[in-house]
DNA sequence: CCTTGAACCTCAAGTTACTTCAACTTGTAT
DNA sequence: ATACAAGTTGAAGTAACTTGAGGTTCAAGG
């Protein structure tokens, strides 16, 4: 049984070790065992639930629902269809941020792009292009006439 | 000069009431005018104003970085290049984001495909997609036999 | 054995970006 | 006139951590 201290856990998942006293404060890592001195040791189990958790963090989940995620993984008599359904909820809420953010990608390309074109010959106050980002009018025009 | 209320002003840009007062707090939005009962009015500036930070807000930006461009926004004694180098590190950062959020719809998505085909006649005890999440094992393969 | 420095401990407070609440005033519709 | 919706303020609460103070414990070198 590999035995880690809250330094090589953290470590091995990518987390902050105040994290990890944090989780198991608000009880979504168990109270591991500690040795001689009081420092916590960790198992694989840990490794592997800090894991999950971190990744489950990473993609959005709030931690109430990484909370239910968990306990479904350890309660293996509720549904896995239930987890299904958490996830397509949130694969829902991932698309539509996606197709926002190909939106924006798009109108901030096109912005920098139009500042190519036209800021080339030096800029004057007169410059319109801050415009464009606060949508007083549509992108792409003249810009940076010196008065 | 159309004149919105807090309440229309919060409708038309999908921003919370208090969010608007709190914006006006930490100075990201100016004072509006009031009118006689000292409630406040807005123009159709501020609702340019209100949607370009929403905007940004929604993408991730931190207010920081929100007031960093609108401050180039309303100061245009500043060069529209520094505009447009903001611009474009905003771009770097928007489309590292969004390669990360691909990554995520994909792996969401790959995760609720083997739950649909995988769950269909029915969970059972020993359903192991659940390990997926947590890394036991790779994603794809037998799940849900009932013992 | 002793010391030194990294890693650990606890508890408290700070951070970001809001949201909610209480207690009150103003605006509007019947 | 009387509701009642929408506005006002200031303070406190929330999520999810991070940072700091002040004190142990552990592993290595002299």
């Amino acid at each position: 049984m590999a035995s880690h201290r809250i330094g090589a856990l953290a470590e091995r998942t990518g987390t902050n070790a105040a994290t990890i006293r944090y989780y198991e404060g608000i009880g979504l890592l168990p109270r591991p065992d500690r040795q001689e001195g009081n420092q916590r040791r960790y198992g694989d189990d840990d490794v592997r639930r800090l894991t999950f958790i971190r990744r489950c963090r990473d993609f959005g989940f709030s931690i109430e629902q990484v909370r239910t995620l968990t306990s479904l993984v350890e309660d293996r008599s509720r549904s896995c269809l239930e987890a299904r359904d958490l996830a397509h909820a949130h694969l829902v809420a991932v698309r539509t941020k996606l197709r926002e953010l190909r939106a924006l990608e798009k109108s901030i390309a096109q912005f920098v792009e139009v500042c190519d074109a036209e800021c080339v010959g030096g800029p004057g106050p007169d410059c319109v292009i801050l415009d464009d980002l606060s949508g007083k009018r549509p992108i792409a025009s003249s810009c940076c006439g010196t008065a």
